[in-house]
Formats: structure tokens, C-alpha cells, sequence
DNA sequence: TGTTTTGCTTAACACCGTTAAGTATGTTTG
DNA sequence: CAAACATACTTAACGGTGTTAAGCAAAACA
């Protein structure tokens, strides 16, 4: 009875296909380049073949941005070297933003697009999310436990943290940052993080 | 000889009804609410007449992008008032988060999609933008005539503060905050942004 | 009054996501 | 072994998008 076994393995394989093709057109030309027809196309399949192993477009994104956050893990897995929790979040911010630099698409796909997300079920779809975020608590609290952003909750400081790493690159992937000289926008960049770290380091709550 | 300029001023006419009906469909129903064809249907006209004064869609959402940052200008306005600047700065960051929320199409259009501005020419775009910015270094540098925001430079501390207030209202905006609870998200929000401020005031430059 | 210009429309192109119906092929059952 | 059924895939189509080319009627000009 291995048939249905077969079968059951050949369907994860042709799932597996579409995935990747999808990911390497995604990853090749951009966002805009990954259509049903495009990819059908690639693997020299009629389009709604798709519809047989994805719901819809937002299943297959939804896939896509997992893959994102399998990556944004992968950039942050040395973190786990770093003892020193301020060196420790500093090498996590720059990390961070090598990744949105490196991986503009995918970052756009994961944190700015509204679509793929919002109308998949809201449970599991944060778990990936969630790793990425914990990473972010734990260096907070170990932050705080060395007296560092005293004063302020542990969710608060996360979510200021991560609020400005993500609007900073953000801006710069929208592009609306050419206010600033094309020449120096990336020394802009290095220093308001520069200047964000140096606000975390020196700040001190205030006496009581 | 009035003809040629009752036809000008005819052919500014439906240029601002064209702009007009896509300005109330975009507020009305959204982003995905305003394509050609939709606006057509509205103001009685052929699709292909909107061609006629616009160059193509970049364009007509390029006027639409210039109304949002006229709505914001509006939103700071009363904050020429306010002479203390740390409070400013504070009435400013409120301001720009309240506009954000109350006009999410807006804000997308204005800060994180990416087509309509990019393909345009890069000069005289960010005219709009710039006054914004303004006001923003404007703020910056009183706060450091009274010895905040120390050691480092203008316009480092501009970017910061406005890639963490951008970066605070998109994640909300792109529906990103669901690793919080639905019930606290406005209140995490407004923790984030007083922390952020508390940072802020309480930072002194490393004596040297 | 005839000629040219203007303002607008119809038709079409090339895409898109998605659904319904149909067609082989492979599998199971009588 | 043959009939009945299920599976995997395709073709055709729907309704939508932005955009272009060609044509037409009315207004302006000579």
C-alpha cells in the first residue's frame, strides 16, 4: 500500500517546486515579477495548477515571508555569541539592517506589505515573527539587568527598539530619504543608529 | 483673444475634477478604490480621457501624495505656537502619529509604497516633504540650543527621531503589532513613544 | 465655407488573479 | 479483464487592471 504514500510525497515535491521557483523569481527580480502565470510559466505548468497546491496568491506569499524569517533567524543566530547584552543588541541592530539592505524584497514582503498577511488566519501566523521578537525581549531584559533603560517596561523598550531599526530602514527602502544627499544617506544611516545607541547607552532614569 | 484661455482654464477645470473625485475615492474606500477605469465611471468620462491630463497613474497619485502632505502641514500647523521645544517636539510626535491613524491611505501613499514617487523626476518631489522635514530640524536644533539631543549632529538626531515615529505608526499601520495583545496595542504604542521622549529628556552627552 | 485643431470615445493589447468545465491518465473494484 | 471511479492537469473564460492607437464629431481658425 505505498501508493498513496507516493503520491502523498509527489504532492509535497510539486508544492516544493512551486515554492522555490516562486522564491528564486521573488528573490531575482522582485516582488513584482511573481505571478501565478509567471510562475507557471517557469515550471512549464498551466497556471491554475497552482490552485491545486495553494489556496490562493496570499498562501503562496505567505510561504515566501516564512521563508524571509527563516533567513532573518539565520543573520541573528551569531548573536547568540555575544555575552555582553549592549554589544549584543548593537550587533543585532546592525544585523538587522544588513538584512532589510541585502534582502529588500523579502523585508518589504515581511514587514511592509499589507496584503498576504492580514487575510491568512491571525493564530499561527506570528510564530515566525515571534522568534525574531523573543530575541529582541531577552536582549532587553539582559540590558535592563545591567541597569541599562531603567524606568521603561521591557514590551515598551522592545517596541521603541524596534520601531526605530524598522522605520530607519524602512525609509530607506521606500526611498524617502532623498532629502538627504545621495552621496552621504548611508553615513545618515550609521549615524542616527550611532546616535539611538549612544541615547540607549547614556540614559539614565531619573533619580527618585 | 479669450478662446486659448478659457481653454486653459477649462482644461485646469478637469484636471481638478479628475483630481478631486480621485481624492474623495481614495479617502472614501481606500487605496485598491482608485483605478482609472473607477474614476472615470465617476466623473462620466472615458478612461482614456483622464490620459489626456494625466501622464499616467504615477502621476495622478503624485498629486494625491502632494494633498496628504498638505493635510499634514495642517496637522502641525498649531505647533507654531508651542514655544517650549521639548514640548513641541513632544505635540509634533503626537500630531504626526494621530494624522498617521486617521488617515492610513494617506500615510501609505506619502511613506511606504514605493511606485509613485520613485518613477517621477527625483527633483522637485520632495518640495512637500522637505517643508515637513523642516519643521522637524527646526525643532531639533531649539531643543539643543537648551542642551538636549547633545553630541550629535542635526541632522542625525532629525532621522532618529523620525525613523522611530515613522517605524511606531507603519507597524501599526501594516498591521505588524499582533505579537501584542488587541486589547493593549494603543497603549504599548503610547508606552513606546513616552519612553521614547523620556530617552530623550533624560540624555546627557558623555561628560569629557 | 473649407481646413485644421481639439476633446473625447471605441476598440484593442497585454497583463493580472481566479473559477468552471473538460480530458486524459492511473487506481480500484466487480 | 473490464467497468467505475479518482486524480492530475488543461483549456477557456470571467472580470479586472493600466495603457495605446485609431477614429470621430464639434469647435476654432483661415
Amino acid at each position: 500500500m505505498g501508493i498513496s504514500e507516493r503520491r502523498e510525497r509527489e504532492k509535497e515535491e510539486m508544492k516544493e517546486l512551486i515554492l522555490k521557483t516562486a522564491n528564486r523569481l521573488f528573490a531575482e527580480n522582485g516582488f513584482e515579477k511573481v505571478s501565478m502565470r509567471n510562475i507557471a510559466d517557469e515550471i512549464e505548468y498551466s497556471p491554475t495548477t497552482i490552485y491545486l497546491y495553494f489556496k490562493d496568491k496570499n498562501e503562496l506569499f505567505y510561504a515566501l515571508h516564512l521563508e524571509g524569517f527563516r533567513m532573518l533567524a539565520e543573520e541573528f543566530r551569531p548573536l547568540l555569541d555575544v555575552s555582553d547584552p549592549m554589544e549584543r543588541m548593537y550587533q543585532m541592530g546592525l544585523r538587522y539592517i544588513r538584512f532589510a539592505f541585502e534582502n529588500p524584497d523579502y523585508y518589504r514582503l515581511m514587514f511592509l506589505v499589507k496584503d498576504p498577511l492580514c487575510t491568512s488566519e491571525t493564530d499561527d501566523i506570528w510564530e515566525a515573527g515571534h522568534n525574531a521578537h523573543a530575541f529582541l525581549e531577552k536582549v532587553v531584559l539582559d540590558c535592563q539587568a545591567q541597569g541599562y533603560l531603567e524606568g521603561v517596561t521591557m514590551r515598551s523598550a522592545a517596541l521603541m527598539i524596534w520601531s526605530f531599526v524598522h522605520g530607519l530602514v524602512s525609509l530607506q527602502i521606500c526611498d524617502r530619504m532623498k532629502l538627504y544627499q545621495e552621496v552621504d544617506r548611508e553615513q545618515y544611516i550609521t549615524d542616527a543608529f550611532e546616535a539611538f545607541q549612544l541615547m540607549i547607552r547614556n540614559y539614565k532614569s531619573v533619580e527618585k
